[in-house]
DNA sequence: CCAATTTTTGACCTGTAGTTCAAAAACATT
DNA sequence: AATGTTTTTGAACTACAGGTCAAAAATTGG
């Protein structure tokens, strides 16, 4: 009962996830939310609270898409080399590919909020965790299919992968489609 | 003649850079650097011009006062897989030792405003670029010296090592001290 | 159709961002 | 000390951020 709403929520939290991830947190005003979602203000804040609730639906949203998205690049077939390698090729074209080089939002809001902000901080900690774990539990899987060195230390080279993405996004910002190609390569070689 | 500057305009922009890299551009007010700087708001302006243009010469300074280290820490004594540990490792303690996680100054200004503000990209582009310079020297001196192998990419080498560092102050937002140094251990262990 | 409930609308409010400016203050020169 | 020059000070101003609220609108149940 009751006026029915005339939005979906899930949809808002989506547009408002891609208005952060163009604008940052700081630069997206209430206003530019309205705009984006086609939902007044008034109702955002009657839905959502404020603008940091609903950022942090955001975020959340985005934490599992990603997740999502890596888990099915990552076990497409094909050795974990080549299958990290064209998730890291993936990223970096979408970023490109993009109007504007938005990067990562996790990324974005480590440094935009990271350090003030420790909720928003714990939350992109989680999402970095999770993505660890894939690359973990992906590189295991090469060990027992014999395409990953078996002394290898997984762990470790799954944390340094997270940090080549998270790299890989901060030159998207700077760099052009070669460039970060090559920094792919160079970076997988040791695989 | 005309009456005198009561501050040092250098000395200011220092300060305004620190504020601007704790607290990000859009998050750092008028008001913020009046506080840090201990110059009235209107004498800011006088002098600067806007924040943006305080901004300009704050990343300006980041730029050359990082260059001056980088340079320092490649060049002295050692191979250039110790030098260039040694400069992660400083950056990341650096990073991990300030009271507040504030990164890299030119990678936030490339995650916050890269993409919409073309002046400041191109300026961090500048900063980039020039320290993908050094990283080659210091691998071509490494090639003459015999402790980097002559047939690397010395190029291809320098923009992932510059990835690489970019990735690690990342992660510092959310990692600890032991993870970074795992990490830098194995994005080395190719050279 | 009336009551109850929930959402929308749009006006409204407080605070601050970013900037400007007029007047006073501090110097050098004559 | 009067003049010209440059800087400081503090008030003032516009615009918008972030949020609130009262009233109207849209629904369901009786």
């Amino acid at each position: 009962m009751g006026r029915p709403k005339n939005f979906e929520p899930d949809v808002v939290v989506a547009q408002a996830m891609e208005t952060f991830w163009s604008k940052g947190y700081a630069g997206t005003s209430p206003a530019d939310l309205a705009e984006a979602t086609g939902v007044g203000k008034g109702s955002l804040y009657h839905a959502f609270g404020s603008k940091r609730e609903l950022f942090d639906k955001a975020l959340d949203l985005y934490g599992r898409v990603g997740t999502e998205m890596t888990e099915a690049y990552l076990n497409e077939p094909g050795t974990a080399k080549e299958r990290i390698r064209a998730y890291m090729v993936f990223l970096v074209d979408m970023d490109l590919s993009a109007p504007v080089r938005r990067g990562c939002l996790a990324a974005n809001t480590a440094l935009e909020l990271g350090g003030r902000d420790t909720e928003a901080t714990a939350k992109v900690g989680r999402i970095t965790e999770q993505s660890i774990r894939l690359f973990t539990e992906r590189l295991r899987r090469g060990q027992r299919e014999g395409d990953v060195d078996p002394a290898l230390d997984v762990e470790a080279q799954a944390k340094y992968l997270m940090s080549m993405v998270a790299g890989l996004r901060v030159m998207a910002k700077t760099h052009e489609r070669d460039a970060l190609h090559g920094i792919i390569e160079t970076a997988l070689a040791g695989l």
